[in-house]
DNA sequence: TACATAATTGGACAATCATCCTATTATTAT
DNA sequence: ATAATAATAGGATGATTGTCCAATTATGTA
């Protein structure tokens, strides 16, 4: 049963618009991207877009449910690939090098959405604060795996906090090397953990 | 010559305003506070405000501007109660258990202030970096101090990510057990240096 | 006290915001 | 092929945005 790629025009369209919106949303942030701006980055109309989302609250929650699939891929695939739990963590920290130019430029996709709606969106902060969790269980079954039982979530948020920190001070000095740096250590402490 | 407290009328309300925005900026972020939103919290007029200020822009200028006093006020205090450089590195951590309760409410007002403003603002996150600058500087001299010679800045840096991880993670989840045990998870590194 | 400057008042401004509406055209299932 | 539904087109809406301005009142200095 091969129901991938069999989207129809309106499926299309409907996944054009949460991609475009998604990357406006990552690039200049979700309340500095207008509903005009999305109009114009994917050229269609305001009434077609409008036909598919009801409000922009819900594009940014179609951009959340689709990270979510990209990121539940992408853990899959680690687990396929590597069994020792350790070679997985250190996946993990690969991630952050992997996207470097991004991270840079605009931050953690993840850390960035979450700081921003945290202030004044809770309602949409509690649907990105999913995106964390994520990580923090996959990383948590990491940690029971490599025989850390019960303080395992507690490493989980540890490691998870540790990225976040190099993703917003690398950030903010946009400094290649800090982040080399920073992500380095973060290896050494989990080959020695 | 004791100028302070010399403030005019004008002075005064200048004050307010920065006082006023300043917290709105925190708690709702500079996008989303409206020039209306901090006419009403201040209880001025319009025309009032900008005959202080001509922008929005230049009202966040002034807010880091005093954010800047604040801060270097702080640190000259910590400077002068502890020449053990460890001790002021645990000042500066126990900064963060201190103001607890708004970084779970809130997150950094330093760390989301950058954030947000690196986005699409990079002209004001410029002038909003200078906090961390001030930071950076200060904890490098504490590093300096306990013989850390050129890895100083480094490990200022590092620690300056630390405490951004501790926040953001303390902030998106807003538990403040996860914020007490990261936080003792960085006075234990201190205390090993 | 008088005069120059500073501060306050309160409304007006065009631009942009998210959202909604009615036609018209494509697509899909029968 | 046809009827029902989905998708597209494009303008209109009122609310909110940041900024500006002229008139009035208060303040500080000579």
């Amino acid at each position: 049963m091969q129901t991938v790629k069999t989207l129809n025009k309106g499926e299309k369209t409907r996944a054009g618009i949460v991609e475009c919106a998604g990357r406006l949303f990552y690039e200049r942030g979700y309340a500095s991207t207008s509903f005009s701006d999305i109009v114009e980055a994917s050229g269609l109309f305001r009434g077609n877009i409008y036909h598919y989302f009801k409000t922009k609250d819900e594009i940014l929650r179609a951009v959340i449910d689709a990270h979510l699939g990209e990121y539940r891929e992408m853990l899959a695939k680690w687990d396929a690939e590597n069994d020792d739990a350790k070679i997985r963590l250190t996946a993990f920290v690969d991630m952050i090098t992997g996207r470097k130019a991004d991270l840079l430029e605009f931050g953690c996709p993840i850390g960035s959405l979450n700081t921003e709606l945290a202030k004044d969106r809770r309602d949409l902060q509690q649907a990105a604060s999913a995106l964390f969790d994520l990580f923090r269980d996959w990383l948590t079954v990491c940690f029971k795996q490599l025989g850390k039982g019960a303080e395992s979530e507690s490493l989980a948020l540890h490691l998870l906090g540790r990225a976040q920190g190099v993703a917003v001070i690398s950030h903010v000095y946009r400094d290649a090397k800090l982040l080399r740096h920073e992500t380095k250590t973060l290896r050494d402490w989990i080959s020695q953990l």
